[in-house]
DNA sequence: AAGGCGTCCTGTCAGC
DNA sequence: TGCTGACAGGACGCCT
């Protein structure tokens, strides 16, 4: 599931491939996710080049040469994929741009929960992050100790996993990095706010820092569908210490599994108090 | 007011 | 063999 160092990976990649390139047409096999429609979505951005790609929480920005920007969320199993000009499309591609550098730029979703949003440049701001929608970015050098420490203890009666992975918090985070964090930081995910250390605050200002930027560096995690923009898999999901484990790589004990809420989270009940 | 859960969607896999 | 149900989870909306 793609949450901030997938989303990165790939605006890295578009960035490198896609500036400058044109869209010459553009085919909606389903637009049911589009908005404010499939219509408009060809009529504004067929002849647009790509400008520049941007990131803010787990949201794409693809910035055109008109004025126009398209906001992509994937969601669970979005991908943008470069195919060949002409590869026959995949069952889940819903949309296709036809590129003018000979390939084609494929929004693939299995489930249909990501979204293709369409707006004005100008209108970002006001309209999507205008609103306190977002915290702030975890990797930005404003995002000190401090203003972490703060932004949590806002919740107090928040349990510790659920409020990282909650956008208006901190942006970014999700199920993966909001384990990892917690098994850095040797504190488990049910903790309430209230009950954390000013030690404890400090490992996991460390353990979200050290597991999104090592994620990073591999290309993300392929948990679950998601694939960079040449449709590999990331390397992260090797560097992982608690999602997913059986064994804890810090003490070798075997992790728990639990349910908080209706989602899975993975801690190691001997290392992590 | 704030916490927490149901919902959207589809593919995969365990179990009978 | 074929069916059923559980599971995967971001983020919005509703309920308490």
């Amino acid at each position: 599931m793609p949450e901030l160092p997938e989303v990165e990976t790939v605006r890295r990649q578009m960035s490198q491939a896609l500036v400058g390139v044109k869209i010459k047409k553009i085919i909606v096999r389903f637009g049911g996710r589009i908005q404010p429609s499939a219509a408009v979505l060809t009529k504004v951005l067929t002849g647009a080049k790509f400008q520049s790609f941007e990131r803010r929480a787990k949201l794409l920005l693809s910035n055109f040469n008109n004025g126009w920007t398209l906001v992509t969320h994937l969601k669970m199993t979005g991908k943008y994929v470069l195919k060949k000009h002409g590869t026959t499309p995949e069952k889940h591609a819903h949309v296709i741009f036809e590129l003018s550098n000979g390939f084609d730029l494929w929004f693939h979703d299995v489930r249909k929960f990501g979204y293709l949003k369409l707006l004005k440049t100008n209108d970002l701001e006001t309209k999507i992050f205008g609103k306190e929608n977002y915290g702030p970015e975890p990797l930005e050098k404003s995002f000190t100790m401090a203003v972490m420490t703060e932004r949590l203890k806002m919740r107090p009666k928040k349990l510790l996993k659920p409020l990282l992975m909650d956008p208006t918090c901190i942006a970014g985070i999700g199920n993966i990095y909001a384990d990892e964090a917690c098994w850095h930081a040797r504190t488990r995910p049910t903790r309430r706010i209230n009950t954390l250390t000013k030690l404890e605050f400090a490992a996991l200002y460390e353990g979200i820092q050290t597991s999104l930027k090592e994620s990073i560096k591999h290309r993300g995690a392929s948990s679950e569908n998601y694939r960079d923009l040449y449709d590999t898999e990331g390397e992260s999901v090797k560097f992982l210490h608690a999602y997913g484990k059986e064994k804890c790589p810090r003490c070798h004990g075997a992790m728990k599994k639990i349910k908080i809420g209706s989602r899975s989270a993975h801690f190691c009940p001997k290392c992590q108090s």
